[in-house]
DNA sequence: CTTTCTGCAAACGATTTGCAGCAGC
DNA sequence: GCTGCTGCAAATCGTTTGCAGAAAG
């Protein structure tokens, strides 16, 4: 973990008085180190020797914190991943078949559109977009 | 209920060896003359006197049968609103506060993004697309 | 030193399931 | 009439919470 990244980490903490504790250090280095949104079984899995209870509700504080954000799928669990400012704007791949979630990268013609669309939302319904989704769900490589 | 919608149903269902049932119906028109996606207490509480095993039951027939599509949001309950080919493709407005989730058209030239992102990805990636999500989350009128 | 975090185990609550009787076709 | 659906109530399982001791600041 680079240095500016724990700096960035112990800032947001504090921002919502919590501390940076070992077990914070250790769930938010699982998920930079992971190439996609990880489960709390993957997360348990990692062999840092966490308790259960404690990464449920460190992934509460960590997202509260702006840090982490949670992703819902259909799938049995919720997935996890570094928030995007620090690992840059992305979206999702989802495999309707195994439950696979991948990144990808946006397209900057993709946000483009995007943002209009928002922008014309914003005239005509009132709603003040914070930030999108784009999901995409098909099958991957190995299920397709 | 339409005469043509009742009989795409049936035709659905028999599709995948399932009856046309009276619950069945039922879900289906409290889905389609909602203006959003529906949270199980929400269909229950529309008067219908169904069973709530029931409807957890049948929404799962009615989403195998392409019928229904079920939306998973952060909330504590699962939404379910009809398919898009039973209602046109839409995007949803969700709020961050509230957990209010809305139904918007989709614009063309976004739509047009969304295809050729999905098909840039085809090539290098090769997951293949089945269908798309585009979500905007941040504060409707009433939290804003 | 004080406040917050941790780990354990018990509680919670949305969803699923077993079963006996009823309904679609 | 056979097969699959329904409703009830009990079970399941991901997630949350109470509590006493350990760690952050």
């Amino acid at each position: 973990m680079v240095a500016d990244l724990h700096d960035t980490i112990h800032g947001r903490l504090r921002g919502v008085n919590q501390r940076l504790t070992a077990n914070r250090k250790a769930i938010i280095e699982v998920l930079s180190s992971a190439p996609r949104p990880l489960t709390i079984p993957e997360i348990l899995a990692s062999g840092r020797d966490l308790a259960q209870s404690s990464v449920y509700r460190n992934l509460v504080v960590l997202e509260q914190a702006g840090l982490v954000h949670r992703i819902v799928t259909n799938d049995e669990h919720s997935r996890f991943e570094l928030a995007e400012d620090l690992t840059g704007h992305h979206h999702h791949l989802i495999c309707a078949n195994c439950g696979m979630v991948e990144d990808v990268p946006a397209s900057a013609g993709l946000e483009k559109s995007v943002h209009s669309a928002t922008a014309q939302i914003a005239r005509s319904t009132g709603f003040r977009t914070q930030h999108h989704r784009v999901d995409l769900v098909g099958l991957c490589r190995d299920c397709g």
